[in-house]
DNA sequence: AGGTGATAGATTGGATCCAATATCCTGGCA
DNA sequence: TGCCAGGATATTGGATCCAATCTATCACCT
């Protein structure tokens, strides 16, 4: 029997799309650990998961590797592999990383910006208005950003930004769970949005960095709430 | 015979300090790419690593996996892997995360700077003085800046830090070896110093925004024309 | 003569097999 | 009764083997 019966309904879906047998295992295994489908600490035994992909137990091993090079496992030698655990402090570190790279991607891109991708990212504003599920929520939050870093030209450092957005949803997810959506976030976008359209570079930064920072203040807030008690 | 001979090299020196053989592949073969051993573009072939390093082809793959992880190297599929390019656009791209992380790690490790840390930077600097080969110009100026950094308390966001670093490094062994060091950059080094002994933290986040920015325009310059040439 | 297709060689991707190491349980001893 | 030692078991780490695919070369056709 499989581990995890979330992560067997990804398996089924993910499969056609990838060239090799370890790309499918590290992104299918990347998805779960990021969307929560496998919880953090989970113990992540080869032989089982190779069960589960229905491959052998290599090219698990080579998608660990990869995703331990990305900070979502951790190896202990001859002990095997575990989730990332979260914790209220590397919470504030990634939200320090997200403060330091989007309002540099912002200040990139927002010349190159094109009324399309303005109108993209009020549409997003207006689709996060209504929506409950959280994991939706995470991913609208995550594309409404990267719309407006999208013509910073800079493959590198967006791949960085998106990687840190996806790290932070991991943590939201909790802390939606917990207390629902804060509904400050929204007048937030908008306002960041507006600065964005007025072309209003510095204020866009501002904004950005506040937004932010709010975020990972409350995360960290209520994630330390979480270890005391 | 090897490849490389000063991959080969390294090799020995590296064998016994590391628990598993992947990671000793891993780590020796990331020192190698970076510090320039093995040029950008080299195809890496497995079978031939492994015979460099004495071990089979499986732990070798392991390391390729986390090196492409890290951007260290490129896959193509049933092709094989190559030593990451270099090229203007991503020693920009490098640049301009520099330009957003360290800033935000100096703000942070700051107030908790000591004495005996600003001692060290400055030796750092006086052993810069007189130093010539690129290589060890490198580490030193890595290691000024990092112990600047040191104390941001941010695990995630230090090593981000010094993995692109390490990355800038591998450029500016290139114009190192083209142009020399651009003296400049050393009374920059003196000005950020100071601004830190005064706790002027508005100051020095400035001043390190520009001595990357500095770097990486120049970097830049010069990789351009070496491509249009 | 140039281009296209088939075939052979090289190289990677994936599976299976064996060895090394850690954990856990049990039994003996203080 | 509690602790340490030793062995059994499970799991990972590493080696070898086989299959899939890409590349290059050569022959053949236009």
């Amino acid at each position: 029997m499989a581990v995890n019966d979330g992560l067997s309904r990804l398996v089924a879906r993910a499969r056609p799309r990838h060239r090799t047998t370890t790309e499918f295992v590290e992104a299918t295994l990347r998805e779960a650990i990021l969307t929560g489908v496998i919880a953090p600490g989970t113990p992540l035994r080869q032989e089982e998961l190779a069960e589960t992909f229905g491959v052998s137990r290599m090219p698990v091993r080579e998608a660990l590797r990869q995703l331990e090079a990305r900070a979502l496992a951790e190896f202990h030698p001859h002990r095997g592999a575990v989730v990332a655990e979260i914790s209220a402090a590397d919470g504030a570190d990634i939200g320090a990383i997200r403060m330091a790279l989007e309002p540099m991607a912002l200040r990139l891109s927002l010349p190159g910006l094109t009324p399309a991708d303005l109108d993209q990212a009020e549409e997003l504003i207006a689709e996060m208005d209504g929506e409950a599920d959280p994991g939706r929520m995470g991913e609208l939050n995550r594309r409404f950003h990267m719309t407006l870093y999208a013509r910073a030209g800079r493959p590198r450092l967006l791949a960085l930004t998106e990687q840190h957005l996806l790290a932070a949803d991991r943590y939201l997810r909790f802390q939606f769970a917990a207390l629902g959506y804060r509904p400050r976030s929204q007048d937030e976008h908008r306002a960041l949005l507006a600065a964005c359209r007025a072309g209003d570079a510095d204020t866009a930064c501002r904004l950005v960095t506040e937004h932010v920072g709010q975020a990972a203040e409350q995360l960290t807030a209520f994630l330390e709430g979480r270890e005391a008690g």
